[in-house]
DNA sequence: GGTCAAGGCCAG
DNA sequence: CTGGCCTTGACC
């Protein structure tokens, strides 16, 4: 393309400000995008070939001037990466840190101690760091379209949108739910205030100041699907294609609100008269209840949640999100920790060229017929990937003609459109990689679906180099790897146990990617701090792996923290809960409370026995309190020593390993004397350590000044507490481990980590947190997970500590209500600092920690 | 330069 | 709308 040459003469003179230049490269490039494509789109619809390549043209300018970068251009962003390219090889190792570098534009939280932002330096990957901004953009974006939106819809007179103002939003603007993007099913950018939140709404605690102000939506998509329908329509009413917008800008014309005047509404495919209850958009948008006549007719098909405010909270994202999967009768958990497992199989059976069945062809996940490699996270044909593609892109609304189960194969696949986008959800594909901008070519960044693949290529060279000491160092831990290779539901991994990936995947490794699979998960669903990157969150997956000897809990000693993580667990009976024809509670399957409430099918062994103990107030506190206080005699952390200083860096790790695998076995034996230890299957207290290890140790480290420091100590301002703190800890690092790291390198790394677990510390300190409280915490914290279903006593369980917490403090502090309030509130930032972690290369800090005297 | 997973195109 | 084929472009 001609236009290739053209220059961008806006962005030579503003290098010196890196980060608010590539935030607005980013703007630009995406800009410029949506507006070639939307001019594309126009054209189209005017029959008008005039001007042949936009870029060319050098016309129709808006106020930001974006046509003058060319299509062939790279992204202004690459523009960046001749910056201070000395320190490349640096920047290289730590690829996997990059996405959360780029999170930290929504983190405003990162810029209270100055710390410059991302991109102060070169990446190799940066290019993949386009579609990361690009998205941070579409924040930005947004948050205008949000403004302008309000301002339409404050305007009285204001009827209906115009034309030019319709235009002016973004499509999920129009839909009215402008930050609620039905993020990737492998996204956990939805930092939901589940858990604690929940905890905290019990307890009339109001935790809202924990949640984050960014948002990120790397990928995020939004389907306006939530409001509609429900898969059990009446016959007569379906197959119905609700809503349909080609692209942008016939998603925004005032014509894409009539459903009947819009010219996809009128597909020969069509064999019945348009529902009515279709996606109103324009009642939506306009807040105004104007269907309602027509929705009373079919309660069934009454929008779940009220569809004309723009979702603000966490629990709402996390609402519609479950609404969007609850329409296809799916639990997007579910999904979602399926997906990581079938996602890994399937990508390194790709890479494998599926070392079991070479000679069948690669089949498609969705319909049978012969698949054209990986599309959208799975294995598809060109027919699937084309068909996720366009209802992702154009917001397409299925519904089933029959019971939501019908049959996708090669040959029927056309048949049910609602069934077959079910079935591409049920399988995993990936929302979030249908790009928002629609940017061909390159590649998504490996957070859009899961870093397996990334990881397992970018560590084979790397494993291959270190194999001998791997596999040395799997078998050091014994019992821990032993026997430990994942089985999976699916096939998949289990099918392949000898491939020469697993070979380079000691099980150790595939534990830490699990464990921090299974971290995330946990994250995703019950976290409440201000981290909601999706990059972030999946490149902690990548660092556990790639920087970590973490360690997997084994309760049981022979195997399988793994089968019995998130990540691993087989599908919920969703379908057969929430299917229309079996639901016996008559609740519309589309409004999600069945997923609030799945009902216990599987039901603990003794659910009578722990029911009582659990689901009464706590009685008798001190003997509850003495028997956590005596669990904590088995976990001595700072019993753990270094007792020599390492050489090199793999001594080092080797040390950590040790140190981490002496530290987790003292977790485990904590976990052993628990007083509910029994209550619960073993499965799920592997579960629970494996997803909760490194937030324990972090309590435990913040907890250490406050239950060591006596009365009389004085506790100095914060900083200078985070100030010793990260001295000690280089101090440490220098001194007793051998590893050189500057101040600055240390902050680099752990600055923002150190920072929240030093918050906590200095506020438990402040607190003068006691013993009591602690273990309660401790127990809480281990316990504060996404209801299992199959184990609704998690939840008993931990409300009882929770009352036993507040019990405690009535006890100890009559009258101070906003104690049990702040305690609680520390978990969340724990978590917080838990998850930076698992992004840093230092997993090993909390075994350090906890280790280092003061 | 090759790979491959995005998006686009367009006959059917 | 569908799906086979083509173009893109980041990564290797
Ligand atoms: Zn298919
Ligand atoms: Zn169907």
């Amino acid at each position: 393309m001609a236009a290739g040459d053209l220059e961008t003469p806006h962005r030579d003179e503003s290098h010196n400000d890196v980060h608010e230049d590539v935030g607005q490269g980013a703007i630009l490039f995406r800009n410029y995008k949506l507006k070639q494509y939307k001019m594309k789109s126009s054209q189209l619809r005017a029959s008008s070939p005039t001007c042949s390549d936009i870029s060319e043209s050098g016309s129709g300018r808006d106020d930001s001037g974006v046509e003058s970068i060319s299509r062939s251009q790279r992204s202004p962003i690459s523009e960046f990466s001749d910056l201070n390219s000395d320190k490349l090889d640096d920047i290289r190792s730590r690829s996997d840190s990059c996405g959360s570098r780029i999170s930290s534009f929504s983190d405003t939280s990162n810029y209270s101690r100055g710390e410059p932002p991302m991109l102060k330096r070169e990446h190799p990957e940066i290019h993949g760091l386009n579609r990361s901004l690009l998205d941070m953009q579409s924040l930005c974006e947004r948050k205008r379209f949000e403004e302008f939106a309000m301002k339409i819809k404050s305007e009285p007179s204001q009827g209906e949108p115009t034309s030019q103002q319709m235009r002016y939003m973004s499509p999920s603007m129009a839909y009215g739910n402008p930050m609620n993007g039905l993020s990737a099913l492998g996204g956990l950018n939805m930092n939901s205030m589940e858990g604690l939140s929940r905890m905290a709404q019990i307890n009339s605690f109001n935790m809202n100041n924990m949640q984050s102000n960014g948002g990120n939506h790397a990928g995020m998509k939004f389907i306006p699907v939530m409001s509609s329908m429900p898969s059990g329509l009446p016959p007569m009413m379906s197959p119905v294609m609700m809503q349909s917008s080609p692209n942008m800008m016939e998603g925004l014309s005032p014509g894409a609100f009539h459903p009947h005047s819009h010219p996809s509404m009128q597909h020969p495919s069509m064999k019945t008269p348009f529902h009515p209850n279709g996606l109103n958009i324009k009642s939506e948008f306009l807040n105004e209840p104007k269907f309602n006549s027509l929705q009373q007719e079919s309660p069934r098909n009454t929008p779940p949640a009220p569809p004309t405010h723009t979702p603000r909270t966490k629990e709402e994202e996390l609402e519609m999100k479950r609404r969007f999967y609850a329409n296809y009768n799916l639990d997007f958990h579910e999904i979602e920790a399926k997906c990581r497992a079938q996602i890994a199989s399937q990508a390194e059976e790709a890479h494998n060229g599926c070392d079991s069945d070479n000679d069948e062809p690669m089949a498609c996940g969705i319909c049978n017929d012969k698949a054209t490699g990986l599309h959208y996270g799975i294995i598809t044909c060109e027919g699937c990937k084309g068909f996720f593609k366009r209802t992702v892109q154009n917001k397409r609304v299925y519904t089933c003609i029959a019971d939501g189960n019908c049959e996708v194969t090669k040959t029927q696949r056309n048949r049910c459109q609602y069934c077959r986008f079910k079935k591409c959800l049920q399988s995993g594909m990936v929302l979030a990689a249908v790009r928002e901008d629609r940017m061909p070519g390159g590649r998504n960044s490996g957070a859009v679906y899961n870093l397996y693949k990334v990881k397992y290529k970018r560590h084979k060279k790397r494993n291959e180099a270190k194999k001998q000491r791997l596999q040395q160092l799997a078998s050091q831990n014994g019992s821990l790897a032993h026997g430990s290779l994942p089985s999976l539901p699916s096939s998949g991994l289990a099918s392949i146990p000898t491939s020469h990936s697993e070979e380079f995947m000691p099980p150790l490794k595939r534990m830490a990617i699990e464990a921090a699979a299974a971290a995330r998960a946990e994250f995703t669903r019950s976290s409440h701090g201000a981290y909601e990157n999706r990059n972030e969150v999946y490149n902690n997956s990548n660092s556990a792996y790639s920087d970590s000897q973490s360690q997997c809990i084994d309760l049981s000693q022979k195997s399988s923290s793994i089968s019995s993580s998130p990540s691993m667990r087989s599908p919920p009976p969703m379908l057969e809960v929430t299917d229309p024809n079996s639901s016996t509670s008559g609740t519309p399957s589309q409004n999600g409370s069945q997923l609030e409430a799945p009902p216990p099918r599987q039901v603990s062994p003794s659910p009578q026995k722990q029911q009582s103990r659990y689901s009464l107030p706590p009685t008798n506190l001190s003997q509850i309190v003495g028997e956590l206080i005596a669990c904590e005699k088995e976990m001595d952390t700072s019993a753990a020593q270094m007792d020599f200083l390492a050489q090199n860096e793999d001594s080092l790790m080797k040390a950590m390993c040790k140190l981490g695998d002496s530290i987790v076995t003292q977790l485990v034996k904590w976990t052993k004397h628990l007083p509910f230890y029994s209550d619960i299957p073993l499965a799920v207290h592997t579960q629970l350590l494996t997803s909760k290890w490194h937030e324990i140790l972090l309590l435990i480290t913040s907890a250490q000044h406050a239950l060591t420091t006596t009365d009389n100590q004085s506790l100095g301002d914060f900083n200078t507490y985070f100030k010793s703190n990260m001295e000690k800890l280089q101090y440490y690092l220098n001194n007793v481990l051998g590893k050189a790291i500057t101040v600055e390198e240390l902050d680099q790394e752990v600055g923002d980590m150190m920072e929240k677990v030093s918050r906590v510390g200095h506020n438990f300190a402040r607190m003068r947190l006691n013993k009591a409280e602690y273990v309660c915490l401790k127990v809480i914290l281990l316990l504060n997970q996404d209801p299992n279903p199959d184990h609704p006593s998690l939840v008993a369980i931990k409300d009882f500590y929770m009352a036993v917490l507040r019990d405690v403090i009535m006890q100890q502090h009559p009258g101070n209500t906003e104690r049990f309030c702040d305690l609680l509130a520390q978990l969340p930032q724990i978590q917080n600092a838990s998850s930076l972690l698992l992004q840093s290369k230092m997993i090993y800090i909390p075994f350090l920690l906890n280790t280092m005297k003061s």
